[in-house]
DNA sequence: TAAGTCTAGATCAGGCCCGT
DNA sequence: ACGGGCCTGATCTAGACTTA
């Protein structure tokens, strides 16, 4: 309390807290507080380097978040992009975000092709980062209390049951399976007996609709390409083939290798205080 | 059969580049 | 100083699958 302290509404502070605001937003919108009512004014020029500062978001980033919240008029900016930022106190006019929302992926075995499918999630979540300690102190005073994250409560994982390497499918050699088990491995992503079986069988698909293409010669293609699974239809992409449609998941999902989309103020008279903060 | 693990898409976040 | 585009990596989620 000694470097001084923000006074702000607990109606408005509350209303920072349960709004739909990713983490960055709020982190902004909060530095805004703290860059504003933090200096008894309304509103300031206020720039990203600014925000940056207190957010330890980088500086393009916070520009882009000042932005957005122009946009959902959460925050007002008069005029042009250097102009005063102030707050917007009638929370009622925030809007939501626009943007796509997460969503989980709706998997169902049963209906995934013939229904649509539904998101299981409309709002969007919050990501709790290990790295970045939650802000705990809202007043702007001093640095945030150093928190360590909490040491994590899921319990490790058990290891994998030796595979088992004597019943492969047609084609395929206990080299080129050792081989993709490696590569699993490699990419800490330890494969089981089933997934094992299930990839093998993907590349003899692949063999048998790309001419000249032995299953060992698959598997080895999506070792080269990084890829942690096999998948017919990606190596037909791939290299190149007969290309039919293979029977689409069950599931519903594209695979993971599909393409990419391509001063503070201090107590004093509280006249000086904007008129909603008075008399707190 | 319950609990734990596997899996991959969706989303968020950080950073860089470049034009305005 | 801002803002859009792009890339990369981390994290979340939930059904399928495995294991005790």
């Amino acid at each position: 309390m000694e470097d001084g302290f923000t006074r702000i509404a607990n109606e408005l502070l509350e209303g920072i807290i349960g709004a739909p605001l990713t983490d960055r937003e709020r982190r902004v919108v909060l530095a805004i507080v703290r860059l504003t009512y933090g200096w008894n004014r309304k509103a300031g020029r206020i720039y990203a380097e600014d925000v940056s500062e207190i957010t330890n978001l980088h500086e393009s980033r916070c520009s882009k978040v000042i932005s957005e919240l122009v946009r959902r008029k959460v925050i007002f900016r008069q005029g042009g992009s250097r102009s005063p930022i102030t707050l917007n106190k009638d929370m009622g006019q925030w809007e939501a975000s626009t943007g796509s929302k997460r969503q989980a992926p709706t998997k169902r075995a049963e209906s995934a092709q013939n229904e649509p499918i539904e998101p299981a999630q409309n709002e969007p979540t919050f990501k709790y980062r290990k790295d970045k300690p939650p802000l705990t102190s809202f007043e702007g005073e001093g640095t945030p209390e150093k928190s360590t994250p909490p040491e994590s409560t899921k319990p490790k994982r058990a290891s994998v049951a030796k595979l088992d390497l004597e019943n492969l499918p047609d084609g395929v050699t206990r080299e080129a399976a050792e081989g993709f088990i490696e590569h699993r491995k490699a990419l800490k992503k330890p494969l089981t007996q089933r997934a094992l079986m299930l990839a093998l069988g993907e590349a003899v698909k692949a063999s048998q609709a790309i001419p000249g293409l032995s299953p060992d010669q698959a598997i080895d293609e999506t070792i080269l390409a990084g890829w942690q699974g096999v998948k017919a239809q990606w190596l037909i992409n791939r290299l190149g083939g007969q290309g039919a449609q293979l029977p689409a998941r069950k599931d519903g999902r594209m695979g993971f290798a599909q393409p990419r989309a391509t001063g503070t103020y201090t107590q004093g008279n509280d006249d000086e205080l904007p008129d909603w903060a008075r008399g707190i």
